[in-house]
DNA sequence: CCGCATCCTAGAGGATACTG
DNA sequence: CAGTATCCTCTAGGATGCGG
């Protein structure tokens, strides 16, 4: 699509760039994906979020909710029962976020085995230059 | 919009989140959404990389294209002149995936101020309990 | 039930020097 | 020009135990 060919105005890639790594700054941790998806189904309670999210330390979920709802992410309500109960639902900018989510989602799986593909392809033309000596260039095309 | 309630099926966040750490483990690196981002205007060659990527590192940026080339969002270009000269190209993949992560930049500039103050609230919220104990509930909505 | 405090480790990423 | 090789730092994240 794209085919434009300037020696790269550095600067519009900046202007670009940033606000997708502000993006990942929230949402680029181990976990955060995983509690935004469980949190956009509905309201859920601490150990509901422990239970359905597989390997995560309670500390980790803590720490993965606490920086998702001080970025307006997440709502968080205490109910002064005892014991406590806590319930997180996702405010309308999380589940707006979700929805571009999910056409990464849906990239994601469209082309899962072509970047398997790929990934065999360039690891076996790896292993080929790593091993015996080739007696025509390296691992690309070489035009 | 989503408002279900069952004591979350586990293995459907599972099956919903995975494709997209997928995509992170991809994309998600300090540098890979500026490459990816520099590539897609046309092909470029590393020095041109290296000058429009701010605060690179040439060891990064290789691992970078490396990684991105792997999984097959990147295609390499070698033309053995003399000093050599390389030049990268977005395959069709990257720049549908591209077309997302735009979607994702609209949203952060568009909800940029409403996370800037989420966070300022949260921050002065939580000095508030960490100073003088106040009479009243910590930081949340206690319903 | 919900969470904080503490300790610890692996690996991402920076700085720098060398090379076909 | 376009990388590799080496070394070093720093922090995200895991394990565990206590407490309201």
């Amino acid at each position: 699509m794209s085919q434009r060919n300037t020696p790269v105005p550095a600067e519009e890639v900046v202007a670009e760039a940033c606000p997708l790594r502000e993006v990942l700054d929230r949402v680029g941790g181990k976990w955060s994906i995983q509690v935004l998806v469980a949190v956009v189904r509905g309201p859920i309670r601490f150990t509901e979020l422990e239970r359905s999210i597989d390997g995560i330390s309670r500390r980790m979920l803590t720490l993965t909710l606490r920086s998702l709802e001080r970025d307006g992410l997440l709502e968080r309500t205490v109910y002064p029962t005892v014991p406590a109960k806590v319930e997180y639902r996702a405010t309308p900018i999380a589940e707006e976020l979700h929805q571009h989510l999910v056409g990464l989602t849906q990239w994601a799986e469209r082309h899962r085995s072509d970047v398997a593909v790929a990934r065999r392809a360039y690891d076996l033309a790896a292993k080929a230059t790593t091993g015996l000596t080739q007696p025509f260039g390296p691992r690309t095309n070489t035009a």
